[in-house]
DNA sequence: TTGACTAACTTCTATTTTGGAACTTAGTAT
DNA sequence: ATACTAAGTTCCAAAATAGAAGTTAGTCAA
């Protein structure tokens, strides 16, 4: 498969790469959610080519996860802001951040905290359960066909990993 | 910038990435996590050559993601599990299927669910706060540079966006 | 004991994507 | 007129990915 065929899988997750899944896009929306707003400042920030910049810049415009906003008239200047569809990304840039926080800093500790303002405590944001209000477990969940999947009726139940292997999928 | 220093970057979301940065990683741990562990199921169900899932399954087992055992002797097999660094990834997974679902899906509504086994619910997990356990809206959230990077103060406020440019960061 | 089949790969080559360096555009500032 | 800036574009080389075919270590059926 091509990796431009990914949105046709019938998989929220694959249909998500689609958009985010090359190599420097989510980090120039964490840019974006830090404050670095400008052409130059994402390219000297990431370090990357400005033909690569602009080509992603393009395709996150495209995709409607950024708009290219004027700031300036004369000479013209323009600033990417993030559209809902883009804010809408933060809980992935949140616990992308706490897996790096945990598997891959060194003994220097994360390089960023998160501070949640309305109580004002630094804090790692953990996925709950809306329903009985407690921490989720990946043990603790399973995947079912959703509306869109109907034919198969269960998906897979997570991480079991029974010795075996007789899976039938 | 190139790829292979992508690590060296003080964030932990460029870390993450390093890990788990290319195009189909992730589908590939989504799949293990589905119960698909072994290279045949795994590269049908992706429909990638072997040659990049036996690169991408060496890489996985590399940095310690999964583990390959072997299931049986004569003739040799071998599957692939999940480590607890694996395991862990979830939350990850959770998040890029929420946005799917809300932002990917056609009028044909999400392919999968999420059961909450403990409480019986098929939900929406969504990030919260340790401390007030209140539901996280992006805008809520700051971030500040943490003991790997005391030199600047304020890494920066997420979220707002005034309509000048003036950041210095 | 040959021939077909299976899971889990590897090797080779073509295509696509990314990276590096230099150049362009539309201005301002001296 | 000369230098400087932000926001790009163009061109070519290098790296990563895709497609097709081949390999290894076995089982199973005739």
């Amino acid at each position: 498969m091509r990796w431009k065929e990914i949105d046709t899988m019938k998989c929220s997750v694959a249909r998500t790469l689609s958009v985010i899944g090359d190599r420097w896009t989510i980090l120039i929306v964490r840019d974006v959610f830090l404050g670095l707003r400008r052409f130059e400042l994402i390219q000297r920030d990431l370090g990357l080519t400005p033909h690569r910049l602009s080509d992603r810049l393009r395709g996150l415009v495209r995709d409607g996860i950024l708009t290219r906003v004027a700031y300036e008239k004369r000479p013209p200047r323009f600033e990417y802001r993030l559209t809902e569809k883009g804010i809408d990304l933060y809980p992935l840039i949140v616990v992308m951040m706490e897996w790096g926080d945990r598997w891959m800093a060194g003994r220097a500790g994360p390089p960023v905290e998160l501070v949640h303002r309305t109580c004002g405590h630094s804090i790692k944001p953990e996925l709950t359960c809306p329903s009985c209000k407690s921490k989720i477990e990946p043990r603790e969940m399973s995947a079912q066909a959703g509306p869109a999947l109907k034919s198969r009726r269960t998906v897979g139940r997570t991480l079991e990993q029974p010795p075996v292997s007789g899976l039938k999928l």
